[in-house]
DNA sequence: AGGTTCACG
DNA sequence: ACGTACGTGAACCTA
């Protein structure tokens, strides 16, 4: 089957009241004989804007989309093109090296996302309109005291209005700029706590109205017939190969702050005495590191069962494990992050409030205890701009027009990515193995447990509680197993009433 | 439509 | 001298 949306295809030949007799695991489609042009173009470049049929025929086969007539219905249009793409995008899958991850990925995936989609999730509205109604007393009591402190009335909201209020009415120091005028931003309103108690209201303020607007309001709205929210988990957005997730994104509900985690609270199992089960990749981005680079020191330290930024810490600042301080602890947390990222001293300085040369300091003394590390992101550079492309252990490739730029900081840029697309388009190719495998022995298997949402390096299910046992451990053997790496996979499984509790 | 901000990994 | 940490999606304001 060839065409240009396959998951929607399937979406429509399988209704949910259907759900067995035309799974494409069950006498459907095999999933070998799948072929999205969309997602095979994404694989050729992950870049594109558009992978629209219309695009797609233009630019593979240099010829416009025929028009659909009276005599060439729409229907007749679409099939035709889908024909004539997929063999020609085949044959550059395989010249491309692409056409593992097509087959063993990519396609095997989407029945997969489809029954993801088509279940949904559950959410307890009651508990969002409750956090409604006191989200509007708190934000109504933070406005009228922001306008009090500022002595005028203002639109909050409008960062123009704002940036006006704090820099020019009342004087306070502008430390960042936006191409538009000064920037009003979470690290500028940092810099302004402690010289004014304006800036903590509108951080509360701006924490309370997205939260508001965002998900207390807007969720509810997007629950399905079902009573469920649907979400469309998108195959080619991404560049480095992860899903993203849309209408809504259930890949950003929050969790870092207490208030956030009331929401997710309201993610519950659609019957009583059902559960939610959450399992995560720990460190996944850095332990592939460690596979890729071979670097002993970060190898050790994974298979060592320390806390891997608490051994990050003693090797970065030469003491014994149990010296390591809780702030030693945040500065090497803040290094590992900034390797994945592709390193910068000013970027880390930025993020750690520290002087540039005290964080070029510690990058140095990173690279010390980890020489391979260096070794490898070098030649992963060099590499990169002798081919213009990377590529993760899987052997799915992202191209970096960015590298021959005469503008240094895009060549800079494109520098990062090189850097960062292994490590995290490995990750998300693992992730997929995993999801693939943890569907088909959910199936295999017998299970009644769901796998309903994937967030990058955690996948969540509901299960009858009988049941969260054998779940939490097919899934935490299936997600381990996926490939051997130098270091093991390490996955940790929470359970609980709700998805704030499983975690 | 584009810019800014901020939610997540 | 230069100046950004990687990847997304949604809401809001402004033009």
């Amino acid at each position: 089957m060839a065409a240009g949306d396959v998951k929607a295809l399937l979406q429509e030949a399988c209704p949910p009241d259907e759900a067995r007799p035309c799974d494409p695991a069950f006498g459907g489609v095999e999933a070998t004989r799948l072929f999205d042009v969309g997602v095979a173009a994404y694989l050729l470049e992950s870049n594109r804007s558009s992978y629209e049929l219309s695009a797609l025929h233009a630019d593979y086969l240099g010829a416009p989309l025929p028009e659909a007539g009276d005599d060439t219905p729409l229907a007749a249009v679409l099939a035709e093109a889908g024909a004539d793409l997929a063999p020609e995008l085949e044959g550059r899958l395989e010249t491309d090296g692409s056409i593992d991850v097509f087959r063993t990925i990519e396609m095997p995936l989407v029945p997969v996302l489809v029954r993801m989609e088509r279940v949904g999730v559950g959410l307890d509205s009651s508990v969002l309109s409750g956090l409604s109604a006191d989200a509007v007393d708190s934000i109504d009591a933070l406005r009228t005291e922001i306008h009090a402190l500022a002595g005028t009335e203002f639109l909050i909201d409008s960062p123009k209005q704002l940036a006006e209020v704090l820099f020019e009415k009342m004087g306070l120091p502008p430390t960042k700029k936006t191409k538009t005028g000064y920037s009003t931003d979470a690290s500028v309103l940092a810099t302004l706590a402690p010289m004014h108690p304006i800036a903590e209201k509108i951080v509360e303020y701006r924490e309370l109205t997205k939260l508001k607007s965002t998900y207390l309001d807007a969720l509810p709205r997007m629950l399905g017939e079902d009573g469920r929210l649907h979400t469309s988990f998108n195959q080619t957005v991404a560049a480095t190969g992860r899903l993203s997730s849309s209408n809504p994104n259930l890949q950003n509900i929050p969790v870092r702050t207490e208030y956030g985690r009331r929401i997710r609270a309201a993610f519950v199992p659609a019957e009583a005495g059902d559960v939610i089960v959450s399992a995560d990749y720990s460190q996944i981005e850095l332990r592939i590191l460690a596979h890729l680079s071979g670097d002993t020191g970060l190898i050790d330290a994974f298979t060592s069962g320390m806390d891997f930024h608490q051994a990050t810490a003693a090797r970065v600042f030469g003491v014994e494990p149990g010296e390591v301080e809780p702030g030693m602890r945040a500065r090497a947390k803040a290094v590992n992050f900034g390797i994945v990222y592709g390193q910068s001293a000013h970027g880390l300085a930025d993020t750690l409030k520290i002087p540039r040369a005290e964080a070029q300091a510690m990058i140095d003394r990173y690279y010390a205890a980890y020489p391979r590390v260096r070794a490898y992101l070098d030649e992963t550079v060099a590499e990169a701009h002798r081919s213009g492309f990377a590529t993760t252990l899987f052997g799915r490739k992202r191209r970096i027009p960015e590298l021959v730029s005469s503008n240094h900081n895009l060549r800079a840029f494109g520098e990062r990515t090189a850097m960062n697309h292994p490590m995290q388009g490995t990750a998300a190719d693992i992730m997929k193995l995993a999801m693939i495998e943890v569907d088909r022995r959910l199936r295999a298997d017998g299970f009644r447990a769901r796998m309903l949402l994937q967030v990058h390096d955690e996948l969540v299910f509901e299960s009858p509680a009988d049941e969260v046992e054998r779940l939490s451990a097919m899934a935490s053997e299936a997600m381990s197993g996926v490939v051997r790496l130098a270091v093991p996979l390490g996955v940790s499984v929470a359970s609980g009433p709700n998805w704030a509790v499983a975690k």
